[in-house]
DNA sequence: ACCTGAACACCGTTCAAGT
DNA sequence: ACCTGAACACCGTTCAAGT
């Protein structure tokens, strides 16, 4: 393992255990046993290590969205959970702008593939689909929702508007 | 108008003119005449500052949202478009815990108001509408959609979910 | 009441130097 | 190839002191 992967390794744990604050070179240093200064021989500055973290970030949603249960909602619950087990890292992965030339190509695409595919490969549909499940999940995680409230039943409510008309029943 | 307020008129107007980096106890100071120290006998942190800043950002929203235009689509338009007009404030405003405590009651509604309304008063449908933009918006601004992709469209397609049905016209 | 100078405990980063 | 010590230009914040 180089010592690049080794340096998000640890950003990652620090990161999930302390929160963004706590995620200086002088920390990661201190975990490595080296000092802060001896980083920029592996890494070229605090941005590539957040770069590299969101790349790893992606590539974690990418596969738990893979693993979804079927349909709009299973989608949607994946989405919600990973973000909710890993509220520091979908922060980092959403919140900044994508280091497109950072990180590999195909990583975007593969987190996006699942989601394009509920949408039955609509770009538009899939977008409003990203969007609302990331603006649901975004005011979660600020706590901008009214305390006591009932999020399970806005999602609910928030897909109704996106699911496929119920097939009719032979009654 | 209090000193405190001028420190506000001040960190909205740094905000706008060099971005959140340039946000710093001292350039406020100096803008002012004055040093960094002397702001904590107005303010009590920087945190405070920035909690007085979101508040004004969710009135000014809320007056733009109550001139909106028309219908879903007009409010839509009044919210992306001052997004777009005000991209620091717009952050300030949602990528940090609502201050309830330090901001006046009230503000936090009368932003809500028009999403409730345009949602027919149904709470879980105001809530979606409002992740629904939050998140479109937000990823605009932090240029994670594709380079070129049509915004508008997606809008259209994001908002037909919620629109409610065409009223069947006489033909 | 309002402001200041000096200081403290931090940051990210550079660079000459050591092995 | 990898690491270090010292330093630089910053941060937010505290506090005794001045008017």
């Amino acid at each position: 393992m180089s010592r690049r992967d080794e340096i998000l390794d640890v950003a990652v744990a620090v990161l999930e255990e302390e929160g963004p604050d706590a995620l200086t070179m002088r920390e990661l240093a201190t975990r490595m046993g080296i000092r802060a200064p001896s980083l920029y021989k592996h890494v070229r500055d605090k941005d590539d290590i957040l770069a590299g973290v969101q790349e790893r970030a992606l590539i974690a949603l990418a596969q738990h969205l893979a693993a979804a249960g079927p349909g709009l909602a299973g989608l949607a619950d994946a989405y919600r959970s990973w973000a909710r087990a890993h509220p520091r890292l979908y922060e980092v992965a959403t919140r900044r702008p994508l280091a497109r030339e950072r990180i590999a190509p195909g990583v975007e695409a593969a987190a996006a593939a699942p989601i394009v595919a509920a949408a039955g490969g609509d770009a538009h549909l899939a977008r409003a689909l990203w969007a609302l499940a990331h603006g649901l999940v975004d005011l979660e995680l600020s706590d901008r929702f009214p305390p006591g409230a009932d999020l399970d039943a806005t999602w609910r409510t928030a897909l109704r508007g996106f699911e496929p008309p119920p097939s009719p029943t032979r009654s």
